[in-house]
DNA sequence: GTAAGTCACTGAACCGGGTAAGTTTCAGCG
DNA sequence: CGCTGAAACTTACCCGGTTCAGTGACTTAC
């Protein structure tokens, strides 16, 4: 089956290319008639424009471009990815913008795909995650020229627009509810140490228990898998002053954390409770259910996706702070015994 | 910063556009002095071709597309289209093919994404999943002449490979296993009834629980989701005939069902022994661990992209067993008490 | 009545590669 | 020595859009 081309739409309309491009660009140059009878024409040939053709006079691939920089173990469990993506695509579908994924191994290598992408003209801008503080990949985006949005922060990224919700403030809630409940012993299970917005927690989750005058706090560092959930909460429930509490990082780490207190034969909540972070069906799947520091992954997103759009098209776009964080009380927390 | 171009490496070194393109491919046509001579012209100024430019002239994108068609909340639980789309990666980043997604609602959605994906020769190929019986896409893409590959079956897809693992031969498998430590009535929690494979297992679970001579046996349809998976473990656990062991055509309804059991005061697997199909993370993070029907997930990705490589270049392909699918007994599964 | 301006459209250049066809150079051979 | 033929290039056009500089025709303004 051969493809329509404008030429062809041309043919038919008894007009020249030029006139069907304005006609389907909504551009000036054809009068109202002319254009009817032109997308009337390409609608009746089901005509879409060569990308190839198009990016290739016009600068816009029409393409955005996301790396996924974790082992395939964890993409594949982690809801965090794969609502983020569904969020992306209801904006950029909208506006018949391709995302392009690339899986990655470190930092690197996803330096390298950008480069690739940028001088194939593959894409117009990239979605960035898993920031780090003094991140590698921002200068090269910034002297590529690259527009990009970050996910996650705030910090750093020079010109380039970042997207993150309060973090701080989610865990300080967080912390506020156990210690109304009655607990003094919270403990935290982060993610990977170097990612800022493991760092922010961090500091926010020091700071609150220290204003609460919390002396028993411990954080040990994970990297989001279910096997460190697990050995660092074996950890925890080992020593000589078992917390009552503890707050996991993200999803995954919480239900692992979960299935090691009750292999230890602790009741959940009675003589633990559990706060997720991030939550996702997961949580609710599980007995007992989590309570979960909940946000709209997906409107979350959706707004990156907005922000890279708006970057593509020259406009400036700063510092963004998106969606609430807000706690969803479950079964798995309670007063401790 | 601007982009060089292969016109750029032909001024620096001497030779027209055309040596150059030749030197870049390998193709006769230069020297091997002169060829060696433009390659390093290229790697230091760190050349890339304009994919548009390459797709306009030469017919090919180096893009293949997948679509999503399933909820955004299950999309982002269920492990399966990660594992996949890691696969996939690991194949097509080799060969340079870039991977572009789509989420959509509905199979006539997905059709429309095709067509415009082939109008506008934005790929190369596509990966087809969830088939269903006498699946509206088939034709389309037949018509459309875009190379494809499908993820599941054995069915009838025409001229268009097929990719499916022999789920027939697992759920025998497991039925076996639960008669050997004793079950007698023994029930299924499904996937979406008119998905192919959901059949293909149906069916085999039927005639594997006759030739045993189980009388016993239901299979209540679902849809993947925890909260599906949790109503119909409600449903089997509530009646009067309570089956001592449960298949479910997925990990996150599994996950759902023992928790169902848990909150209902029955013992895993010591009064219901729990079989999930396709092993993740997730089987090994609750407790007890879920004994699970486990395949390479990944590994049938890049085999999958594979076959789509092989019919972009016009090679024919058919219809492919990929992996082994087997029987990884964990904790959740026991002779009944 | 004519100069100026607007509108609707055409023609051609251009983007950056791929490639068929043509040209030059040179070794091999009778 | 002259012819053949292949290697090593060059030239020029192609892909399918976008866009800019025209070009008539027709309207408006003084």
């Amino acid at each position: 089956m051969k493809r329509p081309t404008i030429a062809d739409i041309a043919r038919r309309a008894g007009v020249s290319k030029g006139a069907v491009s304005y006609a389907l660009n909504g551009q000036p140059g054809v009068s109202e008639a002319t254009r009817k009878r032109i997308l009337a024409i390409a609608q009746e040939i089901g005509f879409n424009a060569n990308s190839a053709a198009r990016a290739l006079s016009g600068a816009r691939a029409r393409a955005v471009g996301l790396t996924l920089c974790r082992p395939a173990r964890i993409l594949g469990i982690e809801p965090w990815f794969m609502g983020l993506i569904s969020g992306f695509e209801a904006e950029l579908g909208a506006q018949s913008y391709a995302l392009t994924l690339q899986v990655v191994a470190t930092p690197e290598q996803e330096i390298e795909v950008y480069r690739r992408w940028w001088g194939e003209r593959r894409i117009d801008g990239v979605i960035v995650t898993d920031i780090r503080e003094g991140d590698v990949r921002i200068p090269v985006l910034q002297q590529l020229q690259l527009p990009a949005v970050v996910i996650g922060g705030p910090g750093d990224t020079g010109s380039i627009a970042q997207i993150w919700s309060d973090d701080a403030g989610a865990i300080t809630e967080a912390v506020r509810y156990l210690v109304a409940l009655g607990h003094t012993r919270i403990a935290r299970v982060s993610g990977v140490p170097d990612l800022l917005h493991t760092q922010v927690r961090t500091k926010a989750f020091n700071e609150i228990c220290a204003s609460l005058g919390l002396d028993n706090v411990i954080t040990v560092p994970a990297d989001y898998t279910g096997e460190e959930g697990s050995r660092a909460t074996r950890r925890l429930l080992i020593g000589g002053d078992r917390p009552s509490a503890i707050i996991y990082d993200n999803d995954v780490m919480a239900v692992a954390g979960l299935a090691v207190a009750q292999e230890m034969g602790l009741a959940v909540p009675g003589d633990l409770s559990i706060v997720a972070w991030d939550d996702s069906p997961l949580c609710s799947l599980v007995h007992p259910p989590l309570t979960a520091l909940s946000r709209d992954i997906s409107a979350y997103g959706a707004q990156a996706a907005r922000e890279l759009l708006n970057a593509i098209d020259g406009k400036r776009v700063g510092n963004v702070e998106a969606g609430r964080v807000h706690l969803t009380p479950r079964g798995s927390t309670a007063p401790p015994r």
